[in-house]
DNA sequence: AGAATACTGAACCATTGGGTTCACTATAGT
DNA sequence: ACTATAGTGAACCCAATGGTTCAGTATTCT
């Protein structure tokens, strides 16, 4: 049903389970490895690798396949474009005791 | 499966879904009822209904029943603790051309 | 009082999502 | 050459999600 056509959709979806924000998490103190991200949480390398996809397609995680081992980086500013989206709600949301009980 | 302890974990949640950014979207610029929500998305006001939950729990959006209507606000500050996970990742994302190739 | 409006809740349905196992490929180490 | 390691893909499973309809309840209007 859901779309997908922009990236910011795509963030928005991998940012909603709580596995891929910790992959994130722990990506912000350096790159890692498949395993050593499936490690932690005692999930399989197929689990995680998936999760690592939907992180990609998400353009929040960039990979790169060295030997026979898959290095996982944050994605240079990543947050770019949610963090405009959140920001301009944002104020939105700031302003709304001032405007309440509008319309 | 997903625990959902915190708010922040609710808020993400609330999020993926595109419909429910629209809802926020749309509330920015004033508090509205269930039906005009769902209106412009040719929704059922049960369908609507079930979002604007979802995005109570999340506590991105606050209603109080009037009469026979229900009206929908943005909850003052809504995203404070989303926008503060999201900015210290962004710092990491920010770094990663500087530490590439660490560990 | 009676009719229309606005929402609400229960039950249901189809799709997606997070996870697994199993079998396979490719690289690294001895 | 042989073995172990790291990842991959296909197939499958079950729970959660986004939506519906239908049958109510509570307000508002005439």
């Amino acid at each position: 049903m859901v779309q997908y056509s922009t990236t910011v959709d795509h963030a928005f979806a991998a940012l909603a389970d709580p596995t891929r924000r910790a992959v994130l998490e722990r990506l912000g103190s350096g790159s890692a490895t498949i395993s050593e991200l499936a490690e932690p949480f005692g999930m399989s390398l197929t689990g995680m690798k998936k999760h690592i996809r939907l992180l990609e397609e998400a353009q929040l995680v960039t990979t790169e396949k060295v030997g026979r081992v898959r290095r996982c980086t944050l994605t240079p500013y990543a947050f770019e474009g949610i963090s405009t989206w959140l920001q301009r709600l944002d104020r939105f949301a700031q302003l709304v005791e001032r405007t309440k009980g509008d319309r």
